[in-house]
DNA sequence: AAGCGGTTCAACCGCTTGGCA
DNA sequence: TTGCCAAGCGGTTGAACCGCT
């Protein structure tokens, strides 16, 4: 299927947005709403069409925008919530205040992934030792995991977060799942797990539920980790302190120690 | 100072989704 | 149920910028 750029009419402008551009936009906005993008750009007298005119409304112009730099935690967040919804950018954006799907992309693929890259060049070793008695047929970890693609089977009782801070559950109890397949990753690995729901990641997810965790495990001097695991009925996904044994033994059965690179991340 | 290559990020393209008639 | 339209979304592009030689 074919379809016409939006833009193809002849004289409608492209490219970057002069300040007279953006003080129109804003103003017609301020004033009007707007409630239809298409008809917003004839409305406001701006040769665009209405798709251009609402990305930068969206991913520049709005007022609750935060501009800069992102901050380290912002980044951590984005790895975790990365690892859980993929690339779903708006679905992550939602949970960063002020923050675009558009600019997380781009934090996405020009930091972040480098991060990651370089984490797990350093971790891989350290991986192989623990994976080495649990998953021996684990399959090379591929530059496309980063994207959360299914790849062949891998063991459902090893997985988490490679990093401090990320998902966690319901209060003191166990999250159960129904049977159905995702996928989620450990430092690279991606691993088969039952998928949950819309509802079980919202709860997961849950702003109240992740800083009442994170502020438990923090009160008892720990470092927030997640640890996912087998589960009589599906499969359980629980907070613990990163730096315990009890947290690798969940996630790594058979563990003799702490992963030592991974202290104190 | 100039050229070049790598990086960043705003903007675009086109597919998908949801609402409505 | 079907078709159309508007908006949302993720992937990609390319101009601007930056640092190195």
């Amino acid at each position: 299927m074919v379809r016409a750029p939006c833009c193809e009419k002849m004289g409608l402008k492209k490219g970057p947005w002069t300040p007279e551009e953006d003080h129109v936009l804003v103003t017609y906005i301020q004033q009007y709403g707007h409630g239809n993008w298409r008809a917003l750009p004839k409305l406001a007298g701006l040769l665009r069409c209405g798709k251009s005119c609402r990305l930068r409304w969206t991913n520049y112009l709005r007022p609750d925008i935060k501009r800069g730099n992102f901050s380290r935690e912002e980044e951590d967040a984005i790895i975790n919530l990365h690892e859980v919804l993929g690339n779903r950018w708006s679905a992550i954006a939602a949970r960063l205040p002020g923050r675009t799907d558009n600019e997380i992309k781009n934090v996405w693929h020009t930091h972040l992934k480098k991060r990651l890259k370089q984490n797990r060049t350093t971790t891989s070793e350290t991986r192989a030792r623990f994976f080495s008695t649990k998953t021996e047929q684990e399959p090379e970890p591929s530059e496309k995991s980063e994207s959360l693609d299914c790849g062949p089977a891998s063991p459902p009782q090893c997985t988490s977060s490679d990093t401090s801070s990320a998902t966690t559950s319901d209060n003191n109890s166990n999250i159960k799942s129904n049977n159905d397949k995702t996928c989620m990753e450990f430092d690279g690995y991606a691993a088969n797990l039952p998928e949950a729901d819309e509802s079980f990641w919202s709860e997961v997810l849950s702003a109240e539920n992740f800083d009442q965790m994170v502020d438990q495990v923090q009160a008892i001097g720990g470092v927030p980790g997640v640890g996912v695991g087998p589960a009589d009925d599906g499969f359980c996904l629980d907070m613990y302190d990163h730096n315990s044994m009890d947290f690798w033994l969940n996630i790594l059965p058979g563990a003799d120690e702490i992963p030592e690179l991974l202290l104190g991340i």
